[in-house]
DNA sequence: ATTAGATTTGTGTACGTACACACAAATTTA
DNA sequence: TAAATTTGTGTGTACGTACACAAATCTAAT
């Protein structure tokens, strides 16, 4: 047997012929290090290409850490429940360190509710916080203040190029939206009508919904054979008038494909794929439930994953990694985009080894 | 400030009121604990719902570890290098421990090679192994002297139920095989021709090229419309011949679609697809640089990804897992078939997010 | 040359776990 | 009943890192 093997900022130490108290010093540049001992341990650290042993170091430090999540109140809504499901799993990752996420909440309908929630959850002084930056201007001046007052924000779900917070994770909208016409058309006459759906009353606001669309019909002006008719529907009090439209729609011959920009499919496709009309090929988003069962009996041709649990549990995450572990976070990460079809779908459902065991650290 | 929160084994110990040593000796079964003890202890850790702290422990033990890979020769085969890769990126992602990964490389096409890098790979006693089981019954024969020795081992990229190993990880071959199927399909007029074609010199040992096969015929027998003419070739050994017979094909009015099982299907693409003759749909495997260029340049349509990198990286991360953390291991790791077409193809590329930051502890 | 003050460096303890070892108590053996 | 053995229990050290504090060294003013 050899002598026994140093590593880490010992060996570090040894190399440079100093304490590791010194080498210490010097890689939280706490100062207090002789210009000397400063260059000798740099040299030491390149020699041996330091890392350091995030394992080790998270067992060490060990203060309570207090993050707000201002998103929607899901009121019933699966998508922002899958959403709250997603901080519940980050918790768990995260069981042997103290985190605590408390949630703010506001009505995905009202900028107000939104702007309150958001300087409530900046009142609190939390040590970070994660946002779903719905509405334009008024993220806009979040972020600014989070600027002010240097509080580090993750956002998630709709990208912002603004928000030059820690980081950003979700779903490339505009690219979604060229995949999800690429779906639809596949196999289609080249002369076909496709609606645009949106579920939203505040459509001006969404910002990657319309980026969806722009995808979407950015896909057919690329295409030399673009003579497809695009119409743009949105819906936005789902009261009983427009689903007699959209049976209508159905039935007549003026739809042939439809792209749900929610994840809100299941709401057309229970009311116009059910056996007797003409079948009507329609395209959305997220694996939620009602979703999964109507693509299981064939009402919904494709989804496109946009994982929102693994969204939230990330966004965690990256808080947990910046704060606990001092790593560093990656700014932009969106996710693969995620084709979903009849025949793939068991294979995504209760299935997280694509995300490699454990998450942390 | 309370009272300083104790946790883990120290907080087992005081509720119980023992030491940690004897805490200790129960979590592991190390015996020498009294009847009375070992009671309370039990009720302690169901208590507080106990969870191992595989960080900490990770820390204390650091045992070197040898793993034996047994796989076939890359020999420029871009799908077992990006196997290789894996073994190197498993490397890496635990490289805070001592872990090694001995090669056992047999040719693809010899089954004595098979046997042979087996036994060697025996013959070193290591601590575990990781094999692709290409032949089926030299696969059974090698399990058996596993479990003799109690050699504790991973299967990946083919899977056998008969191989009871600690897990198997990858693909569900027949399930991918009706994704295929569908996306193949998809558009095409109902009496279409298509063909399977296997690369292969073997194909009665490749169990999950044929399962693939048996999956893609699946589909259309399930379905009412199944007046589809489905033909098989396998490609032995690739000569001049076979590209004059393909190019016929294509512009003969035989084939409509194409399925290849393996990931060379950048072999016909490039063959066929060069924009004079017939369109021919071509529904592939795999990310491989080739494969990514034909599909950039449009000449492949689908190819469903079993990233065989991440099944590497899988298969030495679920040993370290195993011997390392003491971690249990999922048995079975299907991946999730991810459905890569020419526009969600960029978003798949350089892109691990899916895979939650680092893999290991 | 002495000493106060500032600067630099080293040491000790902790995190949660594993395991070797020491030692007391209980049991067996002579 | 003393000695030898077994059984049960607690203590100490280590893993790699962070940080508080003590110790050592250097600087400058007397």
């Amino acid at each position: 047997m050899s002598e026994k093997q140093l590593s880490g900022i010992k060996e570090i130490a040894r190399i440079a012929g100093v304490s590791i108290g010194t080498v210490d010093r010097v890689l939280h540049n706490r100062g207090s290090v002789s210009p000397g001992a400063l260059k000798k341990i740099q040299a030491a650290i390149a020699q041996i290409n330091y890392q350091p042993n995030f394992i080790a170091r998270s067992l060490v430090v060990n203060k309570m850490y207090r993050f707000a999540a201002i998103v929607p109140d899901a009121d019933g809504d699966e998508y922002w429940e899958q959403i709250l499901k997603g901080f519940t799993a980050a918790l768990e990752d995260w069981n042997h360190f103290s985190i605590t996420v408390d949630l703010y909440q506001f009505k995905l309908n009202s900028k107000t509710s939104f702007t309150r929630a958001a300087s409530l959850a900046l009142k609190s002084l939390p040590d970070g916080i994660v946002i779903t930056p719905q509405f334009y201007q008024e993220s806009i001046a979040f972020f600014d203040k989070c600027f002010k007052l240097g509080m580090p924000y993750v956002t998630f779900n709709t990208y912002m190029p603004e928000a030059k917070g820690l980081s950003f994770i979700g779903t490339d909208s505009h690219l979604s939206g060229m995949v999800a016409a690429d779906l639809l058309y596949m196999g289609m006459a080249p002369n076909s009508k496709m609606i645009v759906l949106h579920f939203d009353e505040e459509l001006q606001n969404s910002k990657h919904m319309l980026e969806k669309e722009d995808g979407f019909r950015a896909y057919f002006k690329k295409s030399p054979k673009n003579n497809q008719q695009i119409k743009t529907i949105v819906l936005n009090n789902p009261s009983h008038n427009y689903q007699k439209e959209l049976k209508k729609l159905a039935s007549s011959n003026e739809v042939d494909g439809l792209f749900v920009s929610t994840s809100k499919a299941y709401e057309i496709a229970s009311l116009i794929n059910t056996g007797k009309e003409k079948r009507i090929k329609i395209v959305g988003y997220d694996l939620l439930p009602k979703n999964i069962e109507l693509m299981q009996r064939g009402a919904i041709d494709f989804l496109i994953n946009q994982n929102p649990m693994q969204q939230a549990r990330m966004s965690i995450t990256a808080l947990a990694n910046y704060f606990i572990l001092k790593k560093k976070v990656i700014p932009l990460q969106f996710f693969p985009i995620e084709i979903i079809s009849r025949y793939n779908l068991s294979s995504y459902l209760n299935n997280d080894t694509h995300l490699l065991n454990e998450v942390i650290p």
